[in-house]
This record gives C-alpha cells, structure tokens and sequence, in this order.
DNA sequence: CGCCCTTTTGACCCTTTTCAAGTAACGTGG
DNA sequence: CCACGTTACTTGAAAAGGGTCAAAAGGGCG
C-alpha cells in the first residue's frame, strides 16, 4: 500500500462533529466509517456532479468550497447553495435517482463520497445515523425557507447583509474569524444567490463600506461592525 | 365504538398512492397502517402546528388545503408552500425537534397523525418506508430549489404564471379539471409567496384577462391557454 | 508582460411598490 | 332572508428600487 495514502476515516476526522451524529459507542464509529466508499478530489472549477447524472451518492465536504445551481432550458440560472467544509450535498437526487442541480468546486475540494444504499443499509441498524440523516434534510428544508423568505421579502442590502452574516457564522462555527473573510465566489454568483444583478452586489458592497459597516479589497472582506448588519437585516433604525 | 368512526386505514385510503410508497405486500401495507396514529381535523383558519412547537409529527393531508409560512421578529412573513391532499407536512420540525413554521388550514382540513418515532422505528423494518420517507424530503428540497429559481429569477408575470401552472398541474394528478381552479388563497397570500404585492398579483391577473390567458372571477380561474402560459414562463415570444 | 476576467461606477429606463380610493363579495347576526 | 360591517380585490398615479447598457479600471494567471 502506498504509504503516502493515510488512511482517513470519519473515526479520526476532525469534522465528524460537524457530518456525522454525536455520542456513538465505539462499535457504532467502526460501522459508520463504512459509509464512506472513497474520497475524490475536485479542481477549482470542476464539477462534482450535474443536473440529469445519475443520483448515487452523498458527498461530504473535506476541504473546499462549492455552489450548487438549477437551470432551466431557456438559461435561467440559480445558485442554491454555497456549500463549505462538514457540509453535505446531493440531497436533491435522491427522490428521481437523478440529480436536479450542479455542483461545482469554487476552490480545488475534496469529498468523501457516501454512497447512498450504504447509508440507507446502515442506518436500518444504527438508529443514530438514521437520526442523523432525518435532521441533515431537515435542516436543509429550513435553510431554504429561510433563503425563500430572503428572496421574498428583503431588498438588496438587507439580503447582502443577511449573506455576509450567514457565511461569517458558519466560518466562525468551523474556527475562522468573525469579522474577516475570502469569498469564495464571484459577485456573479452572490447576485445569483440573492436574486439580484452583480452590480447590484457590487454597489452594496460599496455603500457598506461607505457607511463604515465592511471594509472590502477584492475578494477580502472584513466586517467592522456585526450590529450594524444585524441592524439591516432587521430592518431597523440605525442608532450609532 | 361510535357506528359513525369508520376505520379509515392506509390500507384502504385511495390517496394511498400519493403519500405512502408502492408496491408493498398486504403484510407490508399492515404494517404501515400503523404509522398513523389518529385523525385530526382542522377548521379553515385553524393551525395544524406553530413555529417554536414540539415536533412530534409528520401530517399527511387527507382533505383540504394548507399554507406554511415563516416570519421574523420584525414582522416579514412569506409563506413557503401551499399544500393540498396527499401533500405530507411538518419536515421543518425534524432537525430542532420543534416546527419553524405555521401550518394553516385555508379550508377545513382532515390530516392523518404520524407519529414521527414511530416512522422511525417502522422504516427501519420495512425498507419500502424507509426509502420513501427520504424521498418525500428530497423531493421537498428539490420544490424549494424551484422556488428558489421562480424568486430569484423571474418577473411579475413569469412567477404568476408558473404559480397556475404548478398549480393546475397538481390539481389535474388528484382528478381535477386541467384548465379549471378555485384558488384557496387570497391575493395577499400568493404575493407573498411569489415574492410580489398583492396589488401586483391582482394587476397581473387583469393583464393575463386582457390578454385573453385566463377568465378570473374571484377565485375562479379558467385557464384559457396552457400554452401560453408556458410561453409566459419560458420567456419566449408570443408566436399567436 | 499581456490578455482576459472580474469589478466598479455612471446614466438612464423599466418593473414593481407605495399610497390612495373605490368596488365587490362574504359572513354574521338580526 | 336581508342589512350591515368587514375583508378582499381592483385600479390609478407617483415614487423608488433595481436592472440594463456602457465604459473603464483593477487583478490574476499563463
């Protein structure tokens, strides 16, 4: 065996907290790294899998940054979806053993690839996988409420600021910063996100640092103040 | 026993097909009959579940028709989905073990009570079950990215027409008419959720009237060209 | 070093919202 | 069954928020 493959399983990742359910016996962690089939490696740009492949798979994010997107026929184009590091995508094949979106690497990613008869094997045995499974749709279904209620019902700067608190959060569960942050994606693609047209992104982003709440050089962003954010997300008075 | 309680059981409920998975054996549909613990009916305007109650049910629709909705602290409120018989509710509550959002009824309602850890517990047994409880979450996940598209990307008239579309589209798969609805729902709350004014709704009905589309009288529709509605949302010219 | 992609910014236009007024339908109670 | 109050719906006019088009500047990668 290649020396240089070490083997990684979910029992010695340290993103298990993050993909897989809490508080296993020891025997259960041994059956769960039997989830995952293999890794595979995807370059920027690269795609994971498209709109119309075969649904086989979930695939949990080891490293890297993807998006995921619907089409229609006549070029209509939406992100969906940023997704990072513990998170897990694929969800929407499962229900026509096809996939109904893209998922491309913004940054080179790796995954573990989890197929998904295994899983459905395995959580028949162990409860707290079935659990788990259960809550990671779910909780999926609750994100995309809260996106819906975003393109529902906000205007360009409360959905960019409620974009910019929502990324900053999950960087921070995962041990980044609070208040500094690379955005992974274009000004495209965030405009695609939020319902809006790039430029519209971009004078956003420069009205913020025009009133003093972000500082912005490219991709880098650095929040300088999370209340006011919170406050625009909220809909309320600013009261410096 | 009251002579008046019919045993309605899955096993002999002709929506049987709509929320519970095919192709079971009788021993296997006996099963499943269990799944559901009660009946409950629902007063039009009533609420079959709030946002920050227990979760302890999944619902599938047996009579009437719903509205789910999420709202913020500051008052915005979008309504997430409308929901008709056959339609399963309550996956939001799965992940928190408690709902995120108001489920109303907009007529009198019936619903079978399904317990959620008895699902659990009968999925693990019967794999037909366990299958399609992931398939009715995927295929949740997958409407939401249609939603999505519809708010992100497209224009008064596009979300309107898509709207009728979907939903004359559902109607016809329960034995309704393929041209022909009553909408449950006021102005208010399709605006909401596509994401528009109510008087924007109503404005965009009286153009597809003028138009010659549809017949709107009240909550009265009559589609007049499938066809045209279709081109609405594909965005292509009218080719008369 | 140079090309290309991304981003910014301006000016103008279009769609949708807002505000307002009036009308129609519905349900409730007498 | 009718009158009344309430809610839902329609329509107009003005305003605002984003979109579109265009041009130019800035970075990054080969």
């Amino acid at each position: 065996m290649n020396p240089h493959t070490i083997k990684v399983a979910c029992s010695n990742c340290n993103l298990r907290e993050l993909c897989m359910p809490l508080g296993l016996t020891d025997a259960q962690i041994q059956r769960i790294d039997e989830v995952v089939a293999t890794r595979r490696k995807i370059k920027r740009g690269g795609t994971l899998f498209r709109n119309g492949e075969a649904f086989t798979s979930l695939y949990a994010i080891r490293t890297g940054f993807f998006k995921t997107c619907v089409a229609t026929e006549d070029g209509r184009d939406q992100v969906t979806g940023f997704q990072m590091a513990g998170e897990v995508i694929g969800l929407d094949g499962i229900v026509n053993d096809r996939h109904t979106c893209d998922a491309i690497a913004l940054e080179d990613a790796e995954v573990c690839v989890m197929p998904f008869d295994r899983i459905e094997e395995l959580s028949r045995e162990v409860t707290a996988l079935q659990s788990h499974v259960h809550k990671i749709m779910s909780r999926e279904i609750v994100r995309e409420h809260g996106v819906m209620l975003l393109l529902g019902s906000m205007r360009a700067e409360e959905r960019l600021a409620a974009f910019l608190l929502n990324l900053v959060q999950r960087l921070h569960a995962r041990g980044f910063s609070q208040s500094e942050l690379v955005l992974r994606m274009t000004r495209e693609e965030i405009g695609s996100y939020l319902g809006l047209k790039l430029e519209t992104v971009s004078r956003t982003f420069s009205k913020f640092v025009e009133d003093g709440i972000v500082e912005v050089r490219q991709r880098h962003v650095r929040i300088l103040s999370t209340d006011a954010l919170k406050r625009i997300v909220n809909n309320q008075q600013a009261c410096h």
